[in-house]
DNA sequence: CAGGAGAGTTGAACACGTTCAACTTCGGGG
DNA sequence: CCCCGAAGTTGAACGTGTTCAACTCTCCTG
């Protein structure tokens, strides 16, 4: 049932691709609503009333009539925006990740490639510290492999591929004095697989620290500080055959998986 | 809310452990129904009824309605067995993962430490396999870590302590003819954390093959074969201070979940 | 044999996520 | 000025998991 996708509300033009802007997110804040789609206010108002509830009620609790209400809409107008309260979360999680980006810009300028790995991750662990208590039940949401906030879902490209790029800057450096070519960034033969590699582990950190019981996460820092070091040393000896063959392995495991999430 | 714990059915003696007969599970077949409680007949068949339903059609897509009226129960007599459908799918857990160990029995007398590991892990993917286009839905369920179908939940404690037995037989190997010593017990200084780090890792293998869009998951099967000689390797070599460094991370990391896992 | 305590059982009722047919609003063409 | 179609909006209704007060049955006690 309900294989097509709808994209319901900005869904003019059948085959296109809907390049152009249709994608309004939120106007500013309630200025001009009229061109960028009447219901764009409403969306955002909606969407930011989930966040505030997720933020402190938690997913279980958050009731999509407890949005609604609070939100002064009607129940049936939350769906008309959101597909689904599994959507919201997915928006919860560009949100984190958008966060996560921001804490993560000045970290990137460290000249050391394992500084910048730690101080990365750490952003991100910071950026999701608030929700601690509630992640068990937001990663019921997105462990699926068909759900829609599953990181590896067609729905989620768009978060995957900023987060991607966000250690891909971090393997790369930061750029020398205009026109200097970058000083650190890594080679080894399969170098292009790295960011989706380090993702790849970042999420596997995500899920220790989602079981994490220590005070404040401590343990799941900890490893956070043993991991980079090693990681960026290990990126120095892809030349190692033993090594090699297991990074081939995770590489083609890592194209399957791609081709998974890019079908649905 | 509830907080306090029920385990409803035969919960006479209020402060005792129940540890006598209590958990009589399911009578034979039919034939003497009195003594291990008069409802485990009962009991038996709303648990064979959902197992089979969920077999063939996954967790979502079954309901408690459908079990209770599939069983010629009513609804409110399979709560009364069962404290939710969580609880219905750690039964489930618990059926794999005696068929798990039952395929295992021959794997464990193979001589070689390597082997042992791989056939064993193949013989729990072999006994999955039959649900992979649900394991998805299932995961759901035992992923978060308040779940009771969590893997590190309290009431997963008896499965949990056999499927880590299981892994330690494979370390230890088949026992000589009587009276002789283990050739091949594995020493090192972490040897008595290694059956619980290697169910971790089973755990870990578990998620990639749901993930796994292979036809057959026969990638899952590839990794295995690669990954079970070299832990065999690794194992001999927990002497050398990097990878000791790691393992006793992991040790004191394994030992706060278990922590975290028998409170709830 | 009467009584009763507890196990066993029932179906109504609740809150939730989701769907849907109908209604309202709005902007532009006749 | 009216009207139309699309965007936006509404609340009832469905099926679900779960809870609960009441009922029946069984067996033991007196």
């Amino acid at each position: 049932m309900a294989s097509h996708d709808s994209g319901k509300p900005h869904d003019h033009s059948d085959g296109t691709h809907n390049d152009g802007n249709g994608n309004g997110k939120h106007t500013g804040d309630a200025g001009r609503a009229l061109p960028p789609g009447r219901g764009a206010a409403t969306r955002a108002l909606v969407l930011e009333t989930a966040l505030a509830s997720f933020r402190d009620q938690g997913y279980e609790r958050t009731t999509m009539r407890g949005i609604a209400k609070a939100a002064g809409v009607s129940l049936g107008n939350a769906y008309y925006y959101f597909d689904s309260k599994e959507h919201l979360v997915q928006e919860f999680y560009a949100a984190i990740q958008a966060g996560h980006r921001q804490r993560a810009a000045e970290a990137l300028r460290s000249p050391d490639l394992a500084d910048r790995l730690r101080r990365v991750i750490h952003a991100g662990i910071d950026e999701m510290t608030p929700y601690h208590s509630f992640a068990g039940s937001f990663i019921k949401v997105a462990i699926p492999p068909t759900a829609a906030a599953s990181p590896f879902s067609r729905e989620s490209a768009a978060a995957r591929d900023t987060a991607v790029g966000l250690f891909r800057d971090a393997l790369e450096g930061p750029a020398g004095p205009s026109g200097t070519a970058r000083p650190t960034a890594p080679g080894g033969p399969l170098a292009p697989d790295l960011p989706e590699l380090l993702w790849l582990a970042y999420l596997g950190i995500t899920l220790f620290w989602v079981y994490d019981p220590s005070p404040g996460q401590a343990r799941t820092r900890q490893l956070v500080d043993s991991a980079a070091p090693l990681t960026a040393r290990s990126i120095a000896l892809t030349r190692i055959p033993l090594l090699r063959s297991v990074a081939d392995d995770l590489h083609t495991l890592v194209s399957e998986l791609r081709l998974k999430g890019s079908r649905r």
